[in-house]
DNA sequence: ACTATATAGTTGTATAGCGAACTAATGGAG
DNA sequence: CTCCATTAGTTCGCTATACAACTATATAGT
């Protein structure tokens, strides 16, 4: 726990410098980043994908919105639903975004050794998907 | 990072069950096992040691102080420092929340396999000291 | 159709955490 | 000695997150 925690910790300082640039913080760019991957999933989909709340995702869209990055678009089918699409702002931003990103997981793989990261990754989402 | 905040995540879930009868949160417990099995430590060693910021050492320490569960007693030599030691109090719960860490750690072992879950904790370590 | 239950999203309240700015005590350089 | 830099701890303001309670919309059972 602790040692997971602590990595967490320090993952999201790399992070949020890597997506200082752009005025996002690791959160919002991480959920950017899947809604310009696939743009109109429903926010209860983006939750479930990004393994966050409900009220996380309202929270944390609420951030991009007010950026005008993405928008929230009723569906027509249920009235409760909202469908999330980037905005024409937020789709400018993107191939720097995943430069960015790319920029980071190269110099920790760098640091880290290629094979060593490539574990780690793979340990870690064997173990989170199954405590599910 | 996603992977791994959202186990961290998971696992906090975890230890809050396992803590919650003692009325202690994660951190608190966690924190507290260091005191009790290194007492006399420094605030600022504790959080070099627990890997939090003296910030989060502080307000943590406060909480455990106001369960009167340890005590921060100023050094002699140096009047800005102060040591943290557990109160009989503290002491007295000492086996049974090492008893219900050792649980859960063991329900988490058999549940992922004991090798994949050394090895996991393994590779986490490691990078962790890899970054720094 | 009408009521009861379920679902999508939001809001309120709480926790853990960090960095920066602050306070108070040390300790060195003149 | 006095003044300046350093250090230990605290406080402030912020982010990310969760859970629980709430609102509004759907859907099902009768």
């Amino acid at each position: 726990y602790f040692n997971t925690t602590a990595l967490a910790r320090l993952l999201e300082r790399e992070w949020t410098k890597a997506f200082k640039p752009f005025g996002l913080t690791p959160s919002q760019a991480f959920l950017l980043r899947v809604v310009l991957e696939k743009p109109g999933l429903l926010q209860s989909e983006l939750a479930a994908e990004m393994a966050i709340s409900r009220s996380t995702a309202t929270r944390t869209l609420d951030g991009l919105q007010h950026l005008k990055l993405l928008q929230r678009v009723a569906t027509e089918r249920d009235g409760r639903e909202s469908a999330i699409h980037p905005t024409s702002q937020g789709l400018a931003i993107k191939d720097k975004l995943n430069t960015a990103s790319g920029e980071v997981t190269r110099r920790l793989k760098k640091e880290l050794g290629a094979a060593h990261f490539d574990d780690t990754v793979a340990n870690v989402k064997g173990v989170r998907s199954t405590l599910e």
